[in-house]
DNA sequence: CATCATTGTGAATATATAATCACAATGGAG
DNA sequence: CTCCATTGTGATTATATATTCACAATGATG
């Protein structure tokens, strides 16, 4: 059935990169060893010369997941100087991401209980990776504080969290909706009222996003 | 092993309750139904005489589910004229009973694929909850609109998305951290930046809550 | 070419849980 | 009391999916 014999690297590679994408596609729930298999082109019981059992794969693809997520931030505190700039892009590079079905949303990790139903400690990983995606976005904020562009007497972790309030609805409502919500246009309004609200009172700049 | 003979009409709401119960404290993937059973005191095929398969149980856990949400809804209009109180305690009430185990978070039923992996018209019954209640605190928003409590240029939608941005992340830390979450600190941080965007900015009245 | 390690296949096994089935027990009606 | 409808029990069946197992095939090495 499968074209050739591959190096298990080149294997495992496409085996987390194929149950990646079908969890993103058709959540985790749908997610059987059979399946990863037949997207990979090879029997079921071939994943299994390559890993251990599916909850490796799990791991594996929490891994990718994280990457994303982190490499998004990064992406935005590289495009943008401005740490206001630079969050609102993390919430659309997430939005555009979520419907090009490019990223997991994270509440889809957490409460598919597949995930980590039996497994505590998958449990703590998640909230590890929640946790650092959150200090991520807390740096730029944090700048933006000491830069006054943001209100310093906002705690960093409110902030944080309503912008995690924004991200959050989009792929629940994208997710019910199948797609079919505007969750670019909720996302630049949930950031506009953010923005009113984290905004010093006195503009320290004449710029106006 | 039960007591008695009870009428189906009693045994079926021992049946919804408790699977309601275990869902809240277990979340759904752990919901079978023998520990439905075991919890009313039958044995797991004696469920069968009262729910056809456990696809009507998940439907009732729904409609309790959805009788809630509502209710905590109404209540919080009951108990405050005021539209801005009124949405606060829709908030800390919503974190009061997830902190109570009393209800389970929204995205916990949605990303439960358990609930609707192969059923789209759950998926669909899921959505209809959903609107309902943003429907009903989109009511309260209006009516602060109206009275000039609210900004009359912020779309309903928005502020409800905001409001719902508030709630989801508190189910989900909470959720991620067994409870160690301190939620209500969320809440009350969230609420006083959402009142920050959506309070006219010349108060219509003193009252500054 | 032969050897060998690694990867792939197909059949079989294991497991958890939903659900069926046939008999038992209960409780109400006559 | 008997009868009967309904509810409860315990054994069995069905099903989906993870995983194991034994053999086959591939590709690199000498």
């Amino acid at each position: 059935m499968a074209d050739a014999k591959l190096d298990t690297q080149v294997r495992r590679e496409q085996i987390a990169e194929a149950a990646l994408s079908l969890v993103a596609s058709q959540g985790l729930r749908r997610l059987s060893v059979a399946a990863v298999a037949r997207r990979v082109g090879l029997v079921p019981s071939g994943i299994y010369r390559h890993f251990k059992n599916k909850d490796e794969i799990l791991d594996a693809v929490l891994d990718r997941v994280e990457l994303r997520l982190l490499a998004n931030v990064q992406a935005s505190r590289q495009a943008h100087a401005d740490p206001l700039a630079c969050l609102k892009d993390v919430v659309m590079r997430h939005i555009r991401f979520l419907r090009e079905g490019k990223v997991i949303s994270v509440p889809r990790m957490i409460f598919s209980e597949d995930t980590h139903g039996d497994h505590p400690e998958r449990k703590r990983r998640i909230l590890g990776v929640f946790s650092k995606y959150m200090e991520q976005i807390g740096e730029v904020v944090q700048l933006g504080q000491q830069q006054g562009r943001i209100r310093p007497e906002l705690e960093v972790q409110a902030i944080t969290m309503m912008l995690f309030g924004i991200i959050v609805p989009a792929g629940i409502l994208w997710h019910l909706t199948d797609g079919g919500f505007d969750v670019t246009r909720h996302a630049q309004r949930g950031w506009k009222m953010l923005l009113s609200a984290i905004e010093p009172p006195v503009p320290s700049k004449t710029r106006k996003k």
